[in-house]
RNA sequence: AGGCGCGUAGCUCAGUUGGUUAGAGCGCUACCUUGACAUGGUAGAGGUCACCAGUUCGAAUCUGGUCGUGCCUACCA
């Protein structure tokens, strides 16, 4: 074995020897679990929320496979309509084309083309990982068996009413020129300027205070040629002469009414609101209410259209407002304009400004679907980990719009509707469908709808479209619903909740019993990771590592916004001035393990992520140490109990403790502390203590060649176990050592990750034991803090008393003088008899026992003074605290009698420490 | 504006129904290349648990408030 773990020689061995003998594909007949994976874009690549989430779902997965139950990973990927296109398009530009000018079949034919050129390497990624999924099933959206699922759940969705076309403003892309779902917007606050105009009175009107204009105020000074009225509030005493009279509306050669309307607040601005309904979710519902004229005055790409007056015809919308605002300036109507925050709807794919914008399209009625989803979640047959994201789900679930289904794109699920000349539509799974179903002659023609659905409709279908419902139904009947979903929670609207309904409307089943949502990757800073600010990390660059020059390359290119370039520069040459060393796959799942506690911020530090390579590191050389101690033997055998050291009872008595507390964390959905867990227990317990423990009684192998038969057995039975403990979180070392470390042990399996996972034992547990070696740890510690604060070295082996003890501590010295000898470096070590005097000596304490270290030229008095001093008044402290709680006579009536008993016995202990420390104190001053 | 979360060691975080001398990892200090490991070992320093008030015999933990901070939802043109 080398010396140190080196992961890149090994990962991609083990990989694929799993994947190539099946394991990753469910077997045996346990109880089913099942996990399918939130499918990752076909064309994306993995980030770090996809590592962290598929560290925890191969965790599951693994863990669940070892106890037994027949495991499906189900995996596969989605068509990601937008973000794929995207990517086509501007390699068509960058060709020098674009889509239109090659026509939808051979842009769609594109696409695939392009998904079978990269659609790999996400799922490489996801192999990199370790991420035991079953690559048999492999799923995509497009597949036409998922396909199917998704025309059947339409045309039934529409057949029953559920889903309708309907002429409305939507959220508009102008740069995508499609439709997105208001939760595609995101809107942020950003500094812009509040116009305000005076709008003069049509036929002599004037306001109260006698001004021939009113005022009012907007964001968008463009869409006033759209403007079709102007609002107050019905009580505002200084426009109500108003209302029912008309304005002049300027540029434009055309007089709008001047409503009344609740909607005003008159508080804002001016308390005049200027009405545009065909670029206005509010004023589009204050047109309908008021019986408006709808006008709409943009183009698809957010040019001035042909409804507007000529001068500003053409232009772009913001090009517009500039002249719109000149224009009235040169009139005399700008009143002021003034800075002003606003929150600025921004599409969440393509950055650009959203328009509210009149279009037809396809919804689905919601309110039915989520009556039965709420149930499900407030009924707990769905189960939120942490439970307190179920009040988000409500949230959004009792206050739902309808779902905005069909996008202006062409990759993706196109709507199976067919449009007659006359405006007719026909919903069917073919045009001759349709033409049956209807009795249409072949001489009427007929149009498919050109638009394709949101993907996150066919997400929606996932966990039974991927399982083979409705017709394949082994799978589904078998797995279906899954146990667990795990993901963020910046999709719970998106898909969880949209999952549930379309679950349970269409099979009848929820998708999942759990929904384990995730906290959020953010960097070292606590910022969100994106690439328009630099900061992203790839989860394959922490495991091969990557140097400085590539990083800031990698997080340079493709930029939408190229002037942020020096500055993501500087950042990432600030942050890794080294480059980013090669962790490997297992130190980077242990790092997502450790950061997964229940909160929704994961801030994630290299540190640790180096610290978990160096465990290991660790668990690689202990094993190189068991393993130097147990090849060229005999396979080892159940030890006769006699021969068992204290340590040997001691470890796997603690194991069992461990196994224990793996399963509560697991059961909790606790990966930190199961993580936690098994670095203390293999770090701070096995190797620190046994593997130390065991030297003495292997060195000493001739003279009690039983006892170390004994003891390599529980060093190989404990390190196997642990590592079947330690697979799920790190598949590839345990993998390696495992296989080396089986056959001594004549374990016959193949494989790690088909072993059983360890189970709490109670016959192993043995209190007695565990108390020793705490007594040994004691004394040893004691010695070696002596050892420490008087700067005696290790190489400098020592005399040491023991003095004042009980006979059990004088038993215990007996039976374990070895280990206290080796692992404290003492020359000699003997029992004082009470009566006798003792050298003078730096001294520690373990209840009543006195560990002696005589001074003997090592130690100067004042340095073991002072320590004692300090040890002194740190007792002191703790003392005055429990006295104090003593003398209280209400603390002694109202506690618990075992809670008063036990401060009692500190008592007693503290003083009794204080009382043997001064005395030692005034012996040394008496030298 | 509503809702949710967070504030514990220099940093990243645990702390399960109130009772520990408040913990871990990293970092820091000192010493140590000893026969698994310097990606290591041993020892040590470091916290008024954001603040205030309350409940209680007892609060990091429960309640109310304040401050700071992050996110989500809805929005004022």
């Amino acid at each position: 074995m080398d010396k140190t773990y080196q992961p890149q020689s090994l990962e991609a061995h083990w990989y694929q020897t799993w994947e190539s003998r099946g394991y990753f594909a469910p077997q045996g007949h346990g109880t089913p679990y099942c996990i399918v994976i939130p499918p990752p874009n076909v064309t994306g690549r993995l980030h770090m929320g996809h590592g962290f989430q598929h560290a925890i779902m191969d965790a599951l997965t693994r863990y669940h496979r070892m106890l037994g139950c027949q495991t499906l990973w189900q995996v596969g990927t989605d068509h990601a309509g937008i973000a794929t296109q995207m990517v086509v398009e501007r390699q068509l530009n960058a060709a020098g084309t674009n889509r239109q000018a090659i026509g939808r079949d051979q842009f769609v034919q594109k696409v695939w083309e392009w998904k079978e050129e990269s659609g790999d390497i996400i799922t490489q990624q996801l192999r990199r990982m370790g991420s035991s999924l079953d690559w048999s099933r492999e799923r995509f959206t497009m597949d036409a068996q998922l396909s199917k699922v998704v025309e059947k759940v339409f045309i039934d969705l529409y057949n029953e009413g559920l889903i309708y076309r309907g002429n409305r403003l939507v959220n508009w892309d102008p740069q995508l020129l499609t439709a997105i779902s208001d939760l595609e917007v995101i809107s942020e606050e950003e500094t812009g300027s509040l116009w305000h105009f005076r709008y003069p009175l049509a036929a002599g009107a004037k306001t109260a205070d006698g001004k021939k204009y009113i005022v009012i105020a907007t964001t968008r000074p463009e869409t006033m040629l759209g403007d079709t009225a102007v609002a107050v509030h019905p009580d505002d005493e200084r426009y109500k002469n108003l209302i029912g009279k008309r304005i002049a509306l300027p540029l434009c050669d055309r007089e709008i009414p001047i409503i009344a309307d609740a909607y005003v607040d008159r508080e804002f601005g001016t308390g005049c609101v200027k009405i545009t309904p065909a670029h206005d979710f509010n004023d589009y519902e204050v047109g309908k209410r008021h019986d408006l004229e709808i006008i709409n005055i943009l183009t698809n790409n957010a040019a001035i259209n042909e409804n507007a007056p000529a001068a500003y015809q053409g232009l772009d919308r913001f090009d517009a407002r500039k002249l719109i605002t000149r224009d009235l300036e040169a009139l005399g109507l700008v009143d002021k304009i003034v800075p002003h925050q606003l929150k600025v709807p921004r599409g969440d794919r393509s950055g650009v400004i959203i328009e509210p914008y009149l279009t037809h399209q396809w919804y689905v009625t919601v309110q039915s679907l989520a009556d039965p989803a709420i149930r499900a979640v407030e009924d707990g047959s769905i189960e939120f980990v942490p439970k307190n994201w179920e009040n988000t789900y409500f949230a959004w679930m009792r206050n739902l719009q309808d779902w905005c289904i069909s996008r202006q794109l062409w990759w993706g699920h196109r709507i199976p509707a067919w449009y007659a000349e006359d405006g007719a539509v026909y919903v069917g799974s073919s045009e001759a469908e349709v033409r049956k179903q209807h009795k249409i002659p072949a001489a009427t023609a007929l149009r498919q709808d050109e638009d394709v659905l949101d993907t996150w409709f066919s997400s929606a279908l996932w966990t039974f479209s991927t399982l083979g419902w409705p017709d394949d139904r082994e799978f589904f009947d078998k797995f279906h619903p899954t146990d667990v979903l795990v993901t963020g929670f910046d999709i719970i609207f998106f898909w969880v909740a949209r999952m549930i309904m379309m679950t349970l409307k269409f099979t009848g089943e929820i998708p999942f019993k759990k929904v384990y949502i995730t906290g959020l990757v953010r960097d070292e800073h606590g910022q969100k990771m994106s690439k328009s600010k630099g900061n992203i990390l790839d989860p394959i660059d922490l495991i091969d590592g990557i140097t400085l020059d590539e990083l800031v390359r990698k997080r340079t290119a493709d930029m939408m916004q190229p002037q942020l370039k020096k500055e993501i520069e500087k950042l990432t040459r600030n942050s890794f001035p080294d480059g980013i060393a090669a962790y490997g796959t297992d130190a980077v799942r242990f790092t997502f393990y450790s950061l997964a506690a229940t909160g929704r911020d994961i801030k994630f530090d290299l540190n640790r992520t180096e610290g978990f390579r160096n465990f290991c590191n660790k668990i690689w050389n202990a094993a190189r140490y068991v393993l130097m101690n147990c090849e060229d033997k005999p396979a080892a055998q159940v030890p006769d109990p006699q021969y068992l050291s204290v340590a040997d009872k001691w470890i796997s008595s603690r194991f069992e403790q461990v196994a224990a507390d793996m399963e509560n964390a697991m059961a909790n959905y606790r990966f930190d502390l199961a993580s936690q867990t098994l670095h203390e227990f293999i770090w701070n317990e096995y190797c620190d203590w046994y593997v130390e423990l065991s030297k003495p009684v292997l060195w000493d192998a001739e003279n009690n060649p039983a006892q170390a038969e004994a003891t390599r057995y529980v060093l190989l039975t404990v390190l196997e176990k642990s590592l079947r403990l330690l697979h799920p979180f790190m598949p590839f070392i345990t993998e390696e050592i495992w296989q080396r470390v089986a056959p001594l042990m004549a374990i016959t399996g193949d494989s790690i990750m088909l072993q059983p996972y360890p189970r709490y034992d109670a016959s192993k547990v043995d209190k007695d034991a565990e108390q020793s070696i705490e007594w040994i740890k004691s004394v040893i510690i004691a010695i070696r803090n002596i050892r420490g604060e008087m700067d005696i070295s290790l190489g400098k082996t020592i005399d040491v008393f023991l003095t004042k003890g009980s006979p059990a501590d004088r038993q215990r010295l007996e039976a374990y003088r070895l280990y206290l000898q080796k692992l404290a470096k003492l020359s000699s070590i003997t029992w004082l008899e009470a009566g006798k005097k003792a050298p003078a000596s730096a001294t520690q304490l373990h209840g009543d026992l006195e560990i002696l270290v005589p001074l003997a030229g090592l130690i100067d008095v004042a340095a073991e003074q002072a320590r004692l001093q300090k040890e002194i008044g740190k007792l002191e402290g703790a003392l005055n605290a429990v006295s104090s709680k003593l003398g209280n006579a209400k603390f002694v009536d109202n506690a618990p009698v075992e809670v008063v008993a036990k401060e009692k016995e500190k008592q007693q202990q503290m003083s009794g420490s204080i009382a043997a420390l001064r005395a030692k104190l005034e012996q040394l001053a008496a030298i």
